[in-house]
DNA sequence: ATATATACGACAAATTTAGTCGTAAATAGT
DNA sequence: ACTATTTACGACTAAATTTGTCGTATATAT
């Protein structure tokens, strides 16, 4: 349970993987996903939602590839993770507030604090974090 | 992302419903199911399930159903988890060794105090907490 | 021009989750 | 003893999600 998905794994590999590219250096999608064994397809369209998001950098054509512009101490987790999949919460109805299922749910107060607890913990943690 | 199932979801407002009984009443999986409208089949599983680990008491026959026999603090979100979806942890390298598809990972440490992080929250709350 | 790289939508396969069904076993009430 | 009720449980199907692939477009360095 709880479990990220391959996509979001990939990409945290492939940023940690720009975060150690000295500086100016670009890496390719194929770089990336043939050194850690990663199907390229996936990771590509990870990074190019993270592109998409200004999370990191891309450039095209030959000698092109990505690059974080951000300091990765900036780079929050909930944003990252959200990026890739979504809002993040244990259960729909902390942000889809539609729920006609459960009329007389006993649960929701309870829940929306464990999730506000799993946020805390990806706010405040970055990039920098996982890095090292 | 970070969601849990239907079945966790459903055995939460179960035992939620439990906690909440006069002493020495029962409620059964059909009351329940019918009161929150859940699926009678799935809720009955979960319980089931936690049954079996001795979370609730089952009896048999007519004017049998479940209850709470423990105190609520003493039950454990971690385990109650743990029993109904498996082990808990946000990538599968966690508990299961193996992992022979990323030869040169480079997050499993981060990864790990992830984990830890989300595993403490859970172990700190008890069905007690859920309930108020 | 050509080769290389990102961008992106559509699709297919695989896995997981959700929900159903049939049957067995226990038990309370009659 | 019989019946209705309720838990127990495995097998199965359906739905949803995730994972992975493919084709095509666009930008750009050489």
């Amino acid at each position: 349970m709880l479990k990220i998905t391959r996509k979001a794994e990939y990409a945290l590999i492939a940023l940690r993987h720009l975060n150690g590219l000295k500086d100016g250096e670009l890496a390719t999608v194929k770089d990336i996903s043939t050194q850690y064994e990663i199907p390229q397809e996936l990771l590509a369209k990870a990074l190019q939602q993270l592109a998409r998001e200004k999370v990191i950098d891309a450039t095209k054509g030959p000698s092109g590839g990505y690059k974080l512009v951000r300091d990765p101490s900036t780079i929050n987790m909930t944003k990252f993770f959200e990026i890739l999949e979504g809002p993040m919460g244990i259960m729909d109805c902390y942000f889809d507030s539609g729920c006609n299922q459960l009329s007389g749910c006993n649960i929701r107060t309870p829940i929306n604090r464990i999730n506000d607890s799993i946020r805390t913990i990806f706010d405040k943690m970055t990039l920098a974090d996982i890095t090292y």
